[in-house]
DNA sequence: TTTAACTTTCAATAATTACTGAACGTTTAG
DNA sequence: CTAAACGTTCAGTAATTATTGAAAGTTAAA
């Protein structure tokens, strides 16, 4: 297990960039690693790999599987574990999408629909309930956006996307199409 | 500077968001509070009421000022600097979505653009790097994306969602359009 | 100038987060 | 049943990140 340099320079970037996914330093490489190569890996192959320890790959898996990013494939007459990446690079991104959404908008989506059904007693509270009607609108609606597109293919993202390249060019034939009919 | 007990919730809120939101919890509570509050505050009043030192203020501010997130103002005849929002909701949001692309998506994109110009050598490494295109393409397509709909004012957006709030229905127009023409 | 009112910096330290490795659990082949 | 081969857990420790507070920097009024 050891990984030719332009391979071990993609995982040490995945490592780098890793807290900034959403997870720590180990684990990006660990993401990384398993993208990267074709066959599945086991927990000793990605320890070696990354020169970490058993444990500590153990934890990693777990912490993984609850982003649903890994799945486990056994080989017959083997006991061990082979873990690989669950699914395309695309269903990856979408799994990492959604865990982030569930992570960083909705408990303030929650906080806030609970604080603005509350009555404001003064000024402050009065403008401060305003902030929050907007704050709570504009994460409606990036949370709606974000499960919209997920819905679709990259090929019909990218279909839509050649469309004269501009969005504002949608809404332009949305209101073409409209007026017509 | 003591807050009500409903904006204190929502400072404390934010605090807990902060470090999933990309900065930490002291940032995060910042920011909740220069957004709650309709007057500009003062560094000491900051620290006053998130009972923090002085210091700390002072390298929060430097933070969020990266960000793009606050600015000054100045009070005639007095001295102190006051920080507030660097513009409505919608604003900061987009700046926060634009800077997390740059530290998340730009240093991924331009290392793979690198490695793909590379010639493999081996079988592993061309199945590396055709994993490599993918996550390539799939960041370019979202790079586009997120552009693209930041582009878009809130109503542009939610006029577009209601259109039968699904983003298929866009295509599906496309479509009829195109065959009519 | 000098001094007072402010801001910034940064070394020391506190708080948090990640990692190791030994102990324990589980499964299966012999 | 026993031992070997694997996986998991978690207390202790290492590494990283955040915070304080004292010292230094800046500005402007007197």
């Amino acid at each position: 297990m050891n990984l030719s340099p332009k391979i071990e320079n993609f995982v040490l970037h995945c490592g780098e960039m890793g807290s900034r996914w959403g997870f720590n330093r180990t684990i990006g490489q660990m993401v990384g690693l398993l993208v990267i190569n074709e066959h599945p890996l086991t927990a000793n192959q990605i320890a070696e790999a990354l020169k970490i320890s058993r444990g500590n790959v153990s934890m990693g898996i777990k912490e993984l599987q609850s982003w649903q990013l890994v799945k486990v494939q056994h080989i017959p007459g083997d006991r061990k574990e082979y873990y690989a990446p669950n699914g395309t690079i695309w269903d990856l991104a979408n799994k990492v999408f959604e865990e982030r959404r569930k992570r960083e908008i909705d408990p303030t989506l929650t906080l806030l629909r609970d604080q603005i059904l509350d009555t404001a007693n003064t000024p402050e509270e009065k403008y401060a309930q305003e902030q929050m009607q907007s704050i709570h609108d504009l994460l409606e609606t990036v949370t709606k956006w974000s499960a919209e597109l997920q819905r679709l293919t990259p090929e019909q993202l990218q279909s839509l996307m050649k469309l004269g390249s501009s969005v504002s060019k949608v809404i332009d034939l949305k209101d073409k199409l409209l007026k017509k009919s």
